[in-house]
DNA sequence: GACTGTAGCTACGCTAGCGTAGCTACAGAA
DNA sequence: TTCTGTAGCTACGCTAGCGTAGCTACAGTC
């Protein structure tokens, strides 16, 4: 059964801009979460949102360029900032904020824009201007540097390497799991890997979760 | 200039099948590198090996297959075990080890199949299942757990998440700047990171390197 | 030397995608 | 109501790849 829009002979219909590109900056990050940056395509692209390829073509020269578009404009925001609380709940609020940073609809696509660092390091570094450096992510470093300006940590032990621990343990469950990790794996982060490399030795009992 | 094999009317050479499989078994393993999984195709495999499609599809069933088959062959075997030294120089030899792993010719490869998980689940478990499981890659978790045999170490404070802290930070290191960790980086990870977490305090000096 | 399994080649009919041309027609502003 | 910028559509000529059929011919074994 066809429906017919009244007075359109093609029976189409014809969207606003603003409709077509929020249609498009949806479609791509949808597209790239499920195809991988390798399979990307325009045509999947326009598929998707609904839209004629000439419609993406009028507004962006390339998919690429459509990609970091709607993450510049989807990518959470990072509003961690120590919260008054003390230095193990802020440390565990930052891990959250940085899994839901990791969970965000955004995050497959800002994986399979890294997973091209070697093919397309152009597009890693315009992930870094465009849309990281813009949205913050600094999560446990912003934490530590702070309760190390109060005094509470001595700054000699705020190395580089000592602020990337939380990260990179995520980063790393996520890699062997495919899952984000719960809070009691995340608390076990803080208290057995965190705490320890700034001078709060880690307590060999049963522990206590969040 | 046409150079013609003696009696070969087409002008073609033909290998031995042994040669045909170590070719195909190399190509794949750079075609990965260079394209990524997602452009992985049988046609830019046989290219780069010099093979016709058909002798690909004789042995192998399909380009993932010839994939993880050319793992199981060249993916290197773990060799660390703790050499008699200390806790620290056989930490630091593992992360070497894992450093050697991670910069392997195969390594891409690997990367590869496991920035498919979300899609090909499949692959990524016979990547374990056919390449990890057969080729060991404990690294800093089997010194660890030597040295707490040996009681130098508290047992109760080698949990999943201490013993894959000097892991995660190189793999980290990879995300962020593309380069595998210097020796100076990796004896940070070790003084900074997992020895604090052991229970042997950082000392916030310069701190000694390798 | 004879035999056999298989390498190499080309063509096949197909899918998928690229980026644009040229057109119709409509959403929104004036 | 008129005007304009642009959405939607289809076709175009192209590249790239898939997996196999059917053939020739040769590497290696006996």
């Amino acid at each position: 059964m066809v429906v017919m829009v009244a007075g359109a002979a093609h029976g189409r219909s014809r969207r606003s801009l603003a409709d077509v590109v929020d249609a498009c900056r949806a479609a791509v990050l949808a597209e790239v979460a499920e195809t991988g940056f390798g399979r990307l395509a325009v045509e999947g692209v326009a598929r998707r949102a609904g839209v004629a390829k000439t419609s993406i073509y009028r507004h962006w020269p390339s998919v690429e360029e459509l990609l970091l578009d709607a993450l510049s404009h989807a990518h959470p925001v990072e509003v961690a900032t120590p919260g008054g609380g003390n230095l193990r709940s802020d440390l565990l609020r930052s891990l959250e904020q940085l899994v839901g940073w990791l969970g965000a609809p955004t995050a497959p696509a800002v994986a399979a824009i890294l997973n091209e660092r070697q093919r397309r390091p152009d597009l890693v570094e315009a992930l870094y201007t465009r849309v990281f450096d813009t949205h913050g992510g600094r999560f446990t470093r912003t934490v530590i540097e702070h309760y190390a300006e109060r005094g509470e940590i001595d700054a000699r032990l705020v190395t580089p390497i000592v602020v990337d621990i939380g990260e990179a343990l995520v980063i790393k469950h996520q890699i062997d799991t495919g899952q984000l990790p719960s809070a009691e794996v995340r608390a076990a982060i803080v208290d057995q890997a965190i705490l320890p490399a700034l001078c709060f030795p880690p307590v060999p009992d049963e522990g206590n979760s969040t």
